[in-house]
RNA sequence: GGGCAGUUGGCGCAGCGGUAGCGCGUCCGCCUCACACGCGGAAGGUCACAGGUUCAAAUCCUGUACUGCCCACCA
């Protein structure tokens, strides 16, 4: 016998053990089977855990084990990401904890190392925690974004690109995260809104006149100034256009220019223009032929200054700046602003806008075919609002600055001849002592020689001595070769050949840009096929309130801590209650007992039936003929479950599909039928009963075993005995089928009425307090008999589940003294409770109930006496009204009767 | 500045043309021999606001107000 609650983790990890031993996870590859396929978004090397991976790896969980439950060859693909910048970070900051470094105090190389075998060391240790949420992924083969088949798919992309020069080498104004000491692509670049500071300067005319007031946010760059630039409509500077101003403090004149870009109606009108150190004024300085100057580093430090701020950290500068401007008496004013500050998305630190040569990949060309098929609908997003977004996105892309200055990554597989491409190339020797290359630069002349490994010598002059390039690939690269890399892209492997395109991509929307439309558009370009043609966007888990989960907020919840509470199937099944395409997930431990208390449920449920199956031999066949009501009913309500459980799952709404077998299991199978089963435990219909009940059980334990993996599979072995089912695990069993044979509007029509008149005596029995062990008697009277067939045909239901161990039913029938009376649609109910009824409380239910009626006649007959009603609504909606008013006037007639009765 | 979502009982959500459902919480009664992680019952909402379309609107349209997210070169 099984104990008495569940109790998850033996189980858990007992089942986890035995899928992976049974190699269940695995693709067959099976040429005769349809494949369906899913990548897992990689997580990153570092990361532990958290309720974003528990979130969509669940989604992608309950997929892949459903298809393959569907018959398909499903194959969910396993890997990690290395993670660039974020990795690296975190490495770092271990080093610096754990032994006091700095990757520079280790060196390039080292410093690798270390990254390297941090991954051999735990890489894959976050896929032990994955096998602990029971996500079905075959663990056998387990890829690696820097693995050596990655690697060379990251080259072949990159040499492909080169030759078609969609990348190429560019000197411009590009995102500088002074923290991470590297380069970002526009999308790293978060924008938070900071409150700062507007600081108005006065430039005095280099004619000594008191010259304009400009507004600025950053002053620290006025070092960097090449202009000041009015809106040529802008009648209050007009004449002074042409004119040269002086840069307070460093005492340098510029001219004032005019140009559109300048808002009339912020500020003073005047901006000033600082083409190094800010995009919009980049672009005006190129407008005007202005020139670039650079004041701060890439250390965030200033230089090319006046001497006082020499090497002083950008932040400090500016609180200099304003006193000194302040004491000049060129501040006018200062006051509060909030600005919108760009920030780095992995570290958070205030981004600077930096003048530096770096690698891009035009992306225009790119971009067509993956905007031609968003537009067509042959890329589907779900839910289907992502796609103007996306399309959005595409119309409007910026190349892709893809070289980032970290060591963790992959290397830009580009050469250098120390020889030919001397005047480019810019060394400095390391802690090591170690030469390195440190900055590269085409315009002086850097010739570079695609190659993944050393070339031999170089084409140009023979020589031997080669370096490589220094700057690795933005993550982002590799990810976005990962549907066709995992396959062994460019091979041409028969993995590739059947698994790709994939089925559906699963992932947060917040990488809608960084990831799948780079995908998409890799994807297309390499193999003119989309990687898959679904994307399904998923919600962020946040806390109850919708806060993002973080650790400052003390709002995170674990999901491991979760699991070893409640159960890995509770923690999947509360995020799936809320699965719906897109949109976030309030999450509190809350939601994971409700789960958790419905695994206890079905587990009770079927150690019930356990129970009551002894003596029976299994296997037990589904009757193929059923002649009780209940059992029409059940086996209706049981097959329009299945129906809605499949089509939550292939419309991505998993919250349908968990909604629908909880309330079947819990609302219709354990509260109705098993509950009026016990009855006909006792006679010789038992075996068939049973039958039923351990089939409709099974089936439905199979429905969700997709979505609560361990638990089913625990129940389903005990009950493997007693049904007719091949195979050892529920994976290798086929999904419950729709049975339209199954379906019986007329059975549930009439358990509706049961279920209606016994609620009814339920009420009143809780209303007077009837102690439950009280037997009561109740009469069910009508108008005609053909009222009363159902409740007259099924009096049994009704006396065992309203507890009553008497009926009187027929027609016009009288009512008794000392009696609660109620109504079910045309049906009186009297229930006689001599002593027990207290008269006041009856005259305020009754009056309730009066209230109720009359409202329900009026508004009734409202909407027949409409003209327009009769003549445009169709005809079952007149019908209806028709049924409803007439069920309403029989109350109304009930109710008052046993009003007057009562006075 | 543009775009997209959301606004439904105390809380969190579903419903998306025929006048409201779920879970949690609350209240009442029950240890009824599967389950107190349970059983039965009750209370609680003019579905943000204002117009419109329709015989009929949480549900469609327009606008307003909040809330959140995304995009954008107002210093």
């Amino acid at each position: 016998m099984l104990p008495k609650a569940y109790e998850p983790q033996e189980v858990e990890q007992k089942l986890a053990e035995k899928w992976q031993n049974a190699k269940l996870f695995a693709a067959k590859a099976d040429k005769n089977k349809k494949p369906f396929v899913i990548v897992i978004p990689p997580p990153n090397i570092t990361g532990a855990l958290h309720m974003g991976h528990a979130s969509t790896n669940t989604l992608q969980d309950v997929l892949i084990r459903a298809h393959r439950m569907f018959g398909e060859d499903a194959y969910w693909v396993p890997g990690t990401d290395h993670g660039g910048i974020a990795t690296q970070n975190v490495i770092e900051k271990k080093l610096a904890k754990e032994e006091h470094k700095s990757r520079h105090d280790l060196g390039r190389e080292a410093f690798v190392k270390t990254v390297w075998d941090w991954y051999n060391e735990c890489g894959n240790a976050i896929f032990n925690q994955f096998r602990k949420m029971g996500w079905s992924l075959d663990l056998s083969d387990i890829r690696f974004t820097m693995d050596e088949k990655r690697a060379k798919a990251v080259y072949e992309c990159f040499r492909q690109w080169w030759e078609k020069k969609y990348i190429y080498r560019g000197k411009r104004l590009i995102n500088w995260c002074v923290r991470c000491s590297t380069a970002l692509s526009d999308i790293e670049v978060e924008h938070e809104q900071h409150a700062g500071k507007l600081w108005y300067l006065r430039y005095k005319g280099e004619d000594g006149s008191d010259g304009i007031v400009i507004a600025t946010t950053r002053p620290e760059t006025i070092y960097a100034d090449a202009a000041i630039a009015v809106n040529p409509k802008d009648e209050r500077y007009k004449n002074m256009v042409g004119k040269k101003v002086i840069i307070p403090l460093a005492n340098r004149a510029i001219p004032i220019i005019a140009d559109e870009a300048v808002e009339l109606g912020f500020g003073t009108g005047a901006l000033k223009i600082t083409p190094a150190h800010d995009a919009t004024d980049y672009e005006v300085g190129q407008r005007h032929n202005l020139p670039i100057m650079t004041v701060i580093s890439d250390k965030g430090k200033m230089i090319n200054c006046p001497e006082k701020y020499l090497g002083m950290d950008r932040e400090l500068c500016r609180k200099e700046t304003v006193k000194d401007l302040d004491a000049a008496g060129l501040l006018v004013k200062e006051e509060k602003y909030n600005n919108a500050v760009s920030t780095c998305y992995r570290c958070h630190s205030a981004i600077e806008p930096f003048m530096s040569e770096q690698w891009f990949v035009k992306m225009d060309e790119l971009a067509k075919p993956a905007i031609e098929a968003a537009e067509s609908g042959e890329l589907q997003f779900h839910p289907a609002n992502w796609k103007n977004p996306f399309l959005n996105w595409l119309k409007n892309i910026q190349d892709w600055c893809i070289s980032r200055q970290i060591w963790w990554g992959h290397r830009i597989p580009v050469w250098y001849c120390r020889h030919c491409s001397e005047k480019g190339l810019t060394f400095a020797t390391d802690q090591q002592g170690h030469e390195q290359l440190t900055k590269v630069s085409f315009e002086d002349g850097a010739k570079p020689i695609v190659s993944y490994e050393k070339p031999e010598k170089c084409p140009i002059c023979g020589g031997h001595d080669l370096v490589q390039d220094p700057d690795v690939l933005d993550t982002w690269f590799s990810s976005a070769l990962w549907p066709m890399s995992v396959f062994g892209w460019p091979e041409k492997t028969p993995d590739m050949e059947h698994f790709y395109p994939t089925s559906v991509m699963v992932t947060g929307y917040e990488i809608l840009y960084l990831w799948v439309a780079r995908m998409v558009m890799t994807g297309l370009a390499f193999t003119g096929k989309l990687p898959f043609k679904d994307v399904y966007l998923n919600g962020i888990v946040r806390d109850k309130h919708g806060q993002k989960m973080s650790k400052s907020k003390g709002n995170v919840i674990d999901p491991l801590d979760m699991t070893a509470k409640y159960g890995t199937d509770a923690v999947r099944f509360s995020l799936l209650m809320q699965a719906v395409p897109s949109k976030d997930i309030p999450y509190s431990e809350d939601s994971i007992t409700g789960a958790r208390n419905f695994c206890n449920k079905i587990y009770n449920a079927s150690r019930f039936i356990l129970m009551n199956m002894e003596g029976i031999k299994g296997p037990l066949a589904m009757p193929t003929e059923v002649t009780e009501l209940a059992d029409k009913w059940i086996l209706d309500r049981f097959t329009n479950a299945i129906k809605t459980a499949r089509e939550g799952i292939l419309k991505y709404n998993l919250a349908l599909t968990a909604n629908t077998l909880y309330h079947f299991l819990w609302g219709d199978f354990c509260d109705w039928y098993v509950e009026l089963a016990k009855q006909r435990f006792q006679t010789q219909e038992k075996e068939k009963v049973m039958a039923l009940c351990v089939n409709i059980l099974y089936g439905t334990l199979k429905a969700l075993h997709p979505l609560i993996p361990f638990i089913t599979e625990e129940i389903a072995s005990s009950l493997r005995p007693y049904v007719q089912e091949e195979g050892e695990f529920l994976l290798q069993q086929a999904y419950p089928e729709f049975k339209p044979e199954w379906c019986n509007k007329e059975a549930v029509r009439k358990m509706e009425i049961i279920q209606g008149v016994t609620r009814e005596i339920r009420t009143i029995r809780a209303q007077f307090n009837v102690p439950p062990a009280l037997k009561i008697t109740a009469v069910l009277t009508a108008k005609d008999e053909a009222e009363l067939t159902v409740v007259k045909e099924y009096e049994g239901y009704i006396k065992l589940m309203a507890k009553a161990d008497k009926l009187d039913i027929g027609v016009n029938l009288a009512k008794p003294k000392q009696t609660a009376t109620a109504v079910f649609e045309n049906t009186a109910i009297y229930v006689p409770l001599t002593g027990l009824i207290d008269f006041e409380k009856e005259k305020k239910r009754l009056e309730k109930d009066l209230a109720v009626a009359k409202a329900n006649i009026a508004s009734r007959e409202a909407r027949l006496a409409q003209e327009n009603f009769i003549k445009h609504a169709p005809k079952e909606q007149i019908e209806k009204t028709k049924d409803e008013l007439a069920a309403a006037k029989v109350a109304l007639a009930q109710v008052t009767a046993s009003l007057e009765d009562l006075a």
